[in-house]
DNA sequence: AATTAGCACTCCATTCTAGTGAGTGCTAAC
DNA sequence: GTTAGCACTCACTAGAATGGAGTGCTAATT
């Protein structure tokens, strides 16, 4: 893993800087990392060596005569080798919150809180897909003459539900028929399935009720995609508050805007959904990002698994001098306790079909 | 209206200084209110009755050889006589926003972001108290073999629901029993007039299933009690970015995090609900908040009214030098507008009922 | 050949020093 | 009661002086 253009000791100094960056904050001098390691070299042989390293990219100076620090470049060889060395030692993390699961919403809520505080940076979680996600159970009610409420159940237990207006009241009969011909031909389906075809016979099947069914599958379609953008959950944000280098008017103000708008965020974490390989953990350091408000942080995400490709994705944006070993533990760990619990709702979901 | 401790010009110089600052921001000297004013006086003359209205308290010097700003009794009193004196002039707006009134939720949103839209400050919308709201509808659907969706539904059209794990299946008929049992005895009342005796009265009537019963009502009242308190939705929060004072690193820090918490935004409506008398209309500047985080704030505050007492509350918040007519003109012309909307949709639901 | 000591140099950050200008308060004249 | 005039205060700014952390280079050392 280790570039072949970097001896070990080069590494070594490397690491030395980051690492001290990463505490500090303050550009690092070679008479710090002199003393820092256990290399036993002179500030003067470290200095050469540190030109080396600025000249190879992975290091820069604020201005002459100040110390260096990290450049993306330096980062993300930081990253690279953290990410494929460690894989072990990922810490507990607290099971109460996961207690109760019935609401989807309440559950990623907390997650990205929980993230949050143990981090100190700023999260965000995307509620999974629901478009590749599969109709559970679907159910229309006559609330009052003119107002029919329909419910929506995905897998996952993601709850939707809208009030339609009606013009002519529906009877009890109606109603029951209705709900028997929605259930026993959408249920089990994705939104991608209920093509034109299935649409025609569920009208035909309706009689002369065709524009209610119209009306309604039109209804469940929006239920299903309306919010669908905004199903983001940010905690923390102002946390950035806490790292000086993002702290000033002009970067927290475009930062928060963004986590207030929210709508761009779904880019950031649409785009980790196809990113990343075997690990499912995607880092983002500068530049790197797809956002361009956050051209100064640095963004981990990971994602989490439904069943049949149905995603979410969770995510933590700080700065670039973020403590990369702890937001990589926690996600991970995080990641892995939602795999599992959603696993085990699947099972107990194909329990009960057999 | 006018305070006897001030005459006529008083008044005048004092508005004009005021008016002044809402502007610019800036301490204003007597040299500019004797140019910008047309009350022919020369600068001195204006010194001498500013000092007087620093005595009387209505302006501050921020330090010596610097204008004045207004203290809050300064705008307190300008606030009283705009209100007071204006009542008419209340701008359009636009319409739009409320043609979908199906969901609550979105209407609120869209509220916010209009109003935050329009004046440039940051705003908070609460949601009708639930709790002396009435229901409207109750419905259980068995999901699957071990879970109930229930769906509890408002005036208003608020919507709630709740996943309930059972242990056993419920069959067909018990459940068709139960939802008869919860509409029959439930509709039309507020969670308030559930009382021990009603509980103990559908228990009976459940038989076998009171267990069941009782979990039921459990979720009832906790699906309608529970988001409550989170029930407030904000916009425009990071517009408070471009008011210089309160632009700096440690007050945007405290009055977001204010506003990512949500906590205590509720008490601050809470507080509105009481204290408004005739106009509907609040105002606190500065020290009058109930939040510590919003002492260099001012905060204006509408009432709705959803009928029966059941109430909720806008709320704009920004620097003290706001520009209030615009702010009170804008809150009072939408909470027109939410009760006249909600006020159709309740005779509405009374037409149905006769 | 690699490492180190030593030194001159650079540049940021801090402190201090006027200098400037907006604004006041007071007094005396109108 | 109003105004002109003047001395005074105080924040803000620019510039100069100082200190210090850190570098790059060269020559000596291992």
């Amino acid at each position: 893993m280790a570039d072949t253009e970097l001896d070990e000791r080069k590494v070594k100094i490397l690491n030395a800087i980051i690492k001290n960056y990463l505490e500090t904050g303050e550009p690092v001098g070679s008479r710090t990392i002199s003393k820092y390691t256990d290399l036993n070299l002179s500030s003067a042989t470290i200095r050469n060596e540190m030109s080396d390293l600025e000249d190879l990219g992975y290091i820069v100076q604020p201005h002459t005569s100040a110390g260096r620090i990290p450049s993306d470049k330096g980062y993300r060889f930081y990253v690279n080798n953290l990410i494929a060395e460690k894989d072990k030692e990922v810490a507990d993390m607290q099971e109460w919150m996961i207690e109760k699961t019935e609401k989807m919403e309440s559950l990623l809520k907390n997650v990205a809180k929980t993230l949050a505080n143990n981090t100190q940076y700023a999260t965000l979680v995307s509620a999974p897909s629901v478009v590749s996600n599969r109709l559970k159970f679907v159910q229309l009610s006559a609330v009052d003459e003119h107002q029919v409420l329909s419910v929506v159940v995905m897998d996952g237990n993601i709850v939707k539900n809208k009030i339609i207006t009606v013009d002519k009241p529906l009877d009890n009969e109606t109603m029951l028929k209705l709900n028997m011909l929605l259930n026993t031909n959408l249920n089990g389906l994705t939104v991608d399935e209920i093509n034109l075809a299935l649409i025609t016979k569920l009208k035909e099947q309706a009689g002369i009720h065709d524009e209610i069914i119209a009306q309604v599958l039109d209804t469940v379609a929006e239920t299903i995609t309306e919010g669908d953008d905004l199903q983001v959950y940010t905690s923390g944000a102002t946390n950035i508050f806490k790292y000086p280098e993002l702290a000033d008017s002009k970067k927290a103000s475009e930062l928060l805007t963004t986590f207030e708008e929210k709508q761009s965020l779904m880019e950031l974490l649409n785009d980790s959904t196809d990113g990343n390989e075997n690990t499912g953990i995607q880092v983002y350091i500068g530049d790197e990002s797809p956002i361009s408000t956050m051209k100064d942080c640095s963004i981990v995400t990971a994602t989490y698994e439904l069943g049949d490709g149905v995603k979410g994705t969770i995510g933590i944006v700080g700065p670039k001098r973020m403590d990369y070993e702890n937001v990589v533990d926690n996600i991970k760990s995080l990641k892995g306790q939602l795999d599992k619990l959603l696993k085990q709702e699947a099972d107990r979901k194909n329990d009960n079909r057999n």
